[in-house]
DNA sequence: CATGGGATTGACT
DNA sequence: GTCAATCCCATGC
């Protein structure tokens, strides 16, 4: 399951589905996977694609370690790690349910809105404090936790949102119906 | 060594 | 709907 390795060493697609209505955890704040997109590097929107290099090694590593990077130099965007070590891929985490810890995902959002916390990846991040030093750690170990939903989530499938390559690819998940995804790009379903 | 471009967000017209 | 903020890193001279 999501505290296995293996989970992650699968295909980064079959991955981005199964992380839908996982719980993730990162200290006292957690909430459900609600949309997710896999990058793989063989196609030119994954950082990876450019081969490895300083930022990219995390992502060529092993499986089931968090990649965060630092997009448009002021917002961290929180990846899993999939693939063998050895191949560039990872799943991007872009929305939760926050469902722990609301009153201090809050307080370093600046925000009241229960839906406005954890609805896109930028703004998960900040609400759960994951920065550039959890880059490379463990999803499976502390601060993180992931754990895998208790009945089947129903989900839907899109194009990729905020990517100018390979644009074409249906490699978007999310919780049907869900009022906790992000809200830019193409509809939900 | 200089430059350009983002896997975004929030404030403003 | 439009646009600035802000910085790391990959690329090219």
């Amino acid at each position: 399951m999501t505290n296995n390795p293996e989970f992650y060493a699968r295909d980064v697609v079959t991955v981005a589905r199964d992380l839908i209505g996982c719980t993730v955890t990162h200290g006292p704040t957690s909430g459900v996977i609600v949309e997710t997109e896999a990058y793989h590097d063989t196609e030119p929107a994954c950082h990876a694609f450019v081969g490895l290099t300083a930022r990219t090694r995390v992502l060529f590593g092993p499986p089931g370690r968090a990649y965060v990077y630092r997009s448009y130099g002021i917002h961290a965007l929180l990846n899993a790690v999939a693939e063998p070590e050895g191949t560039g891929a990872a799943v991007l985490i872009r929305a939760l349910e926050p469902i722990a810890g609301l009153d201090l995902m809050r307080e370093r959002r600046g925000l009241e809105r229960a839906e406005d916390l954890c609805s896109g990846p930028g703004k998960l991040t900040q609400a759960l404090a994951i920065t550039g030093a959890d880059d490379g750690l463990s999803v499976l170990a502390a601060p993180f936790r992931l754990e895998p939903p208790a009945d089947p989530v129903e989900f839907v499938v899109t194009p990729r949102i905020g990517i100018s390559k390979a644009i074409e690819l249906p490699w978007r998940y999310l919780v049907s119906g869900t009022r906790w995804a992000s809200v830019n790009g193409p509809r939900q379903a």
